[in-house]
DNA sequence: TTCCATAACGGA
DNA sequence: CCGTTATGGAAC
């Protein structure tokens, strides 16, 4: 007899067998209720086995929750994966799988009362109706100009819904339920546009990824440089999938961010806009219940999402598109830890459809996968409209420092003249620099005091709109100090500088130029960044001033100078990966300037004029860049040659979290398997965070399946002290 | 996780 | 002696 494997609902992780009662069709990704000692639990089946365990009879499950099952076998498989790869609780897993709105039993379908005519009174009824009814009169007549229905909400308020009662009870019209989908993009129009005729380049590439959509072979790697058309590849490989009969999975990295590349996909879907569903983590449960649901039962045949949308339960993919591929925000920083890009790859294994990555500045991860033969790499080394790549000039902040002695040195005479140029010519200017605020910090002349935050191990920004003092990690404010709070010397200043600060020096620089900033704090307010992008569209905004927000995925095509205020910030920080962040950073940002007829250029701001980031972007050569950056890492024994992991340690009790980790430490360096690397337990770079101290250790692997299964073996067997959280972070993307 | 058995404790 | 509280293994 068939058993069902179940895991229980809770942070237990508690699996047990079921007997499947006669005639229940169970089976694995359901979810279910089962008996529990002498309580009732939910769970989800996780396997069905064959054999019957002959120890003591099992307990029947209880009921199915659902009459079909929620997770499709391929996302059970891939849950499965990243519960082992990862080192993540199962349970952790299928929250993820399933979304809270879809899981809880209390959500259901939005419905409205609809009333229909039913039978049509005759003529002589009609007659007495308005007279005697006169209400009930006007009903029927708007049903029937509206063609036979109306929503009952749209009949009017009040005491319609008696008039209708009657008209029901006497058979003339009938009220029944429906559905209403909560749609998160309620109210908005997308025109429908036409595919673009796709240049030779462009051509080639789409030929080869509708080989792939045909049969499926490997992963394809589109590499192609800013501006060169990677979304219309996307729109048309999406178009072809949906008219062979075949679903279409599209991730995109932190969806808020690119309300552009979503407005394209709707655009052009809108003849079958009821067909493409949107996941993103600012939907309300409701919206996620229905979109999720809309995927499931197949209506939505085109997915677009945020990296969790990984997991949409689409069947049939035909393609599953990643773009800007190389992004950070790809990879899930709590448990369970996984990478959408990575997941998307393993799942179009899964569902044997084509998988396409796309980025102006590949991942060396994935780069060196299409230099292994593991991926195919397409290139798109032209820009869409034949447009030339901006010319990127350097300006080395040494000299131009040396020029105005004493004054912060935050616009160089170059980008100022360049600046002042584009303006007079109606053109537009995007300013780049990534730090929000008035000033990293708040320094004594004196004694050297910076103001720290009171959880975290970090100075705190100061921020003059609301003139406090404001931790970037935790959010702690703090009043701005009159004078320094260690020696009481009043020569308290500013050190370093925002986007806040760099805001206000513009309005004085450029009194009569229109200008917006685009950081965090600014575009707090809901369609913030909408409304501002729109304002910048239509020209009504000359200079942009941002952080990262506006480095990727945006299309002006009057933008002519892009200013990079200081590319050094993040070259200096403690991390392999700081060298291609940065280089990734300057060859989008630099992307976003001469994306129409004009062409455009790039100024970049460095105290570093020579490292190879900068030299390389500044050349477009991102295989020059790769070149070297992997000669680098394979040299170091690092990713992508490597999987790199980390071990980390938190605890109130600094001591504790330290002691902790260099326990593990012992432990697994007494039996470290051959081609694993570990380094030494070290306080984080952010030593203490959200009032928790942080200690931290890299191990570097050749196979990231031993790494990982040795690291939780050992884990396993050493529990940590009660108020120490131990963290492990497989692929671990920054430090 | 919750449940239940058993051990340990403490007031009379 | 009995009731209360702590501890730990099992739950299918």
């Amino acid at each position: 007899m068939p058993a069902a494997r179940v895991l229980i609902d809770g942070p237990s992780e508690l699996v047990f067998d079921y007997a499947i009662p006669e005639g229940m069709a169970a089976v694995t990704g359901c979810r279910v209720k089962v008996p529990l000692r002498n309580k009732s639990s939910t769970g989800t089946i996780l396997d069905i086995t064959e054999k019957m365990p002959t120890k003591f009879s099992l307990r029947p499950l209880d009921a199915l929750i659902d009459p079909e099952p929620l997770i499709t076998p391929k996302l059970m498989e891939l849950g499965k994966w990243i519960a082992d790869y990862y080192g993540a609780p199962m349970e952790q897993v299928m929250r993820s799988l399933l979304p809270e709105a879809v899981r809880q039993e209390s959500h259901s379908e939005k419905t409205r009362k609809v009333v229909c005519i039913d039978t049509k009174p005759d003529d002589e009824t009609l007659e007495k109706l308005s007279k005697r009814a006169p209400r009930q009169h006007l009903i029927l007549a708007l049903l029937d100009s509206a063609g036979g229905q109306m929503a009952l909400a749209d009949l009017g308020g009040g005491s319609v819904a008696a008039s209708v009662k009657s008209l029901a009870k006497n058979g003339y019209v009938k009220v029944i339920e429906e559905a209403v989908r909560r749609d998160p993009d309620q109210g908005e129009e997308f025109i429908e546009d036409k595919p673009l005729k796709l240049n030779p380049g462009q051509e080639v590439a789409m030929q080869e990824v509708l080989k792939q959509i045909k049969q499926p072979e490997k992963p394809m790697l589109m590499h192609g440089v800013t501006g060169s058309g990677k979304t219309e590849i996307y729109l048309q490989a999406a178009q072809y999938c949906i008219d062979a009969g075949k679903s279409v999975l599209v991730l995109l990295p932190e969806i808020s961010l690119t309300p552009q590349t979503v407005q394209r996909f709707k655009s052009r879907f809108a003849s079958i806009q009821d067909q493409v569903a949107v996941l993103h983590s600012h939907l309300s449960q409701g919206e996620r219940f229905d979109e999720w649901h809309r995927i499931r039962s197949g209506k939505a045949r085109v997915v677009i999402g945020a990296r969790s949308a990984v997991f949409a339960p689409l069947t049939e993919v035909g393609i599953i598109i990643v773009d800007e591929e190389h992004e950070n925000s790809y990879k899930q920083e709590t448990s369970p830890r996984y990478h959408g890009r990575d997941l998307a790859v393993l799942r179009g294994h899964l569902e044997k459809c084509a998988v396409l990555l796309g980025s102006a500045t590949p991942s060396l991860e994935s780069f060196q996968n299409t230099q292994s033969g593991k991926y195919q790499l397409l290139k798109l080394e032209e820009r869409a409209d034949g447009q030339s790549l901006p010319i990127i000039r350097v300006i080395d902040m040494r000299v131009e420092g040396r020029k105005h002695k004493g004054a912060p040195n935050i616009l160089s005479d170059p980008l100022r003249g360049h600046m002042e140029k584009k303006l007079a010519e109606g053109e537009q200017v995007i300013l780049f620099l990534n730090r929000r605020g008035f000033a990293r910090s708040l320094q004594c002349g004196d004694c050297g005091h910076v103001c720290e935050c009171r959880h975290c191990a970090l100075p705190l920004t100061y921020h003059r709109k609301e003139e406090r003092l404001i931790c970037h990690i935790c959010g702690h404010q703090a009043i701005t100090p009159k004078k320094c709070p260690e020696c009481g010397d009043p020569g308290i200043r500013f050190q370093g500088y925002g986007t806040e600060q760099v805001e206000g020096i513009l309005k004085k620089v450029f009194p009569q130029a229109r200008l917006a900033r685009i950081d965090a704090d600014s575009m707090r307010r809901k369609n913030a960044l909408k409304d501002t992008l729109r304002a910048f569209h239509q020209r009504k905004i000359d200079i942009i001033i941002g952080t990262q927000m506006i480095a990727k995925g945006l299309h002006f095509p009057n933008v002519t100078l892009v200013g990079v205020l200081n590319a050094d910030l993040g070259l200096h920080i403690p991390d392999f990966r700081a060298g291609e962040r940065t280089f990734q950073l300057l060859t989008q940002v630099a992307g976003r300037a001469g994306r129409g007829e004009l062409e455009g250029e790039v100024i970049v701001q460095t105290y570093t004029p020579h490292s190879p980031s900068i030299q390389y972007a500044r050349h477009h050569d991102f295989p020059g860049y790769a070149e070297q950056e992997l000669d680098f890492r394979k040299q170091f024994g690092y990713p992508p040659f490597t999987h790199c992991a980390v071990l980390g340690t938190r605890s109130g009790h600094e001591r504790r979290a330290e002691f902790t980790l260099q326990n593990l430490h012992k432990r697994l360096a007494s039996d470290l398997p051959k081609g694993m690397k570990l380094g030494d337990p070290l306080p984080s770079p952010l030593t203490k965070a959200h009032g928790q101290f942080r200690f931290q250790m890299m191990i570097l692997g050749a196979s990231a399946r031993q790494l990982s299964r040795h690291v939780r073996a050992i884990l396993d067997q050493t529990p940590a002290p009660e108020d120490v959280t131990v963290v492990f972070d497989m692929d671990a993307m920054g430090f």
